[in-house]
RNA sequence: GGCCAGGUAGCUCAGUUGGUAGAGCAGCGGACUGAAAAUCCGCGUGUCGGUGGUUCGAUUCCGCCCCUGGCCA
């Protein structure tokens, strides 16, 4: 072993981007031809039972190509950015372990983030604690909550706004657990990947209009591919609601309200592909503010090729 | 062809007793630490169908024309 493998520190490619960008397909086709295995950076591909609408790659393309973190979740829990942590540094050991390099691909930008900058050693979330809360915010309004906030946890209540409830009630779960201001806990975060060579690329589709058509396209296709009967199923179940996480996703909240009959079907398919614009449009806005990704336009012809040229190469000169 | 009701933002509509207009949705920008495909914040993007008239001033009142829907022929 050179001077320089053995000081050289393991490689961790990253590919993120808006839902439809294609990143999947970009993932798959450099696993074909590098000894990389994909991890999966998606809060919604987690849950079992969520395919068709969540773009959910196929089994035969898993089958070929080795996925990890799909299908490690019943629908019915919550899945969180602090366990994705743990999972993704465990799959990325054990691809490292097999001598080969893990490719984070996905669009769930919080779970970059947790990887990138780390998450402070926070209490997780407790059911009970979040009843106890949301019970006292229906007798007393979130505006109670955010003022008790204010003397518990002065810098948080500052920046989180008074009608935001799910950060007042993080907030205030955080100080009952440990007796300790969320924003002073906050402070203390280290990146898990410090000792780890990170290489990290960003689709970024130059045409919001092309991206926005390709969107609806794809929700209609889904459409044909069973979505609607995907939802029913789960519907069926009968320990699912409307609030429940995965039910809370793009596309499945809406036709989850059109099969309890709040919505016709074809209010729930256009509210379904603005939600998915919206969604596209927020991972833009959070990709804009962090500068470790190198931007891609996919909508470029023979990027994608450039691409997968480039990495292959910087794989060799790790000697891979 | 006649009568009636409409024509205002990308869509659905409100409004101006005459002083060039505002909601929801869509869209755009932003925030983001164990629910994140979540949650929250900000921004109105407009020949007020067209054209004449009355008026200091017309999206608003009047005439004519065009378009849409309904009823009657």
């Amino acid at each position: 072993m050179s001077a320089v493998a053995a000081t050289a520190r393991l490689p961790v490619f990253m590919l993120a981007g808006p839902t439809g960008a294609g990143k999947s397909d970009w993932a798959s086709r450099l696993a074909e031809v590098a000894p990389i295995e994909i991890v999966s950076v998606d809060s919604a591909l987690v849950y079992r039972g969520l395919d068709v609408g969540s773009a959910k790659p196929s089994s035969a393309l898993r089958a070929r190509i080795p996925h990890h973190l799909i299908d490690i979740c019943d629908a019915a829990d919550s899945y969180s950015a602090g366990r994705f942590v743990t999972d993704a540094l465990a799959a990325i050991r054990s691809i490292h372990a097999r001598g080969r390099v893990p490719l984070l691909a996905g669009g769930t930008m919080l779970y970059f983030r947790a990887l990138l900058h780390g998450l402070a050693p926070l209490p997780e979330a407790s059911p009970l604690v979040r009843r106890e809360i949301d019970e006292r915010a229906a007798r007393e309004g979130w505006a109670a909550l955010h003022a008790e906030l204010a003397l518990r946890d002065p810098p948080a209540a500052a920046r989180i706004n008074s009608t935001d409830a799910q950060r007042i009630q993080r907030a205030l779960e955080v100080c009952y657990a440990t007796g300790r201001p969320i924003s002073e806990l906050q402070l203390r975060t280290v990146s898990p990947l410090a000792d780890l060579q990170v290489c990290a690329w960003a689709l970024v589709p130059s045409d919001r209009a092309v991206l926005h058509r390709h969107l609806e396209i794809r929700f209609l296709a889904m459409m044909k591919q069973g979505f609607l009967e995907e939802v029913r199923s789960l519907h069926r179940r009968g320990d699912l609601h409307a609030r429940t996480p995965s039910m809370r996703a793009v596309g499945y909240r809406q036709l989850w309200a059109h099969v309890v009959g709040d919505y016709t079907l074809e209010e729930a398919i256009s509210r379904g592909i603005s939600a998915t614009r919206q969604l596209a449009k927020r991972q833009l806005t959070w990709l804009r503010g962090e500068p470790a990704f190198v931007r891609l336009d996919p909508q470029q012809s023979h990027i994608q090729a450039s691409w997968i040229g480039d990495a292959r190469r910087s794989l060799r000169e790790l000697g891979l």
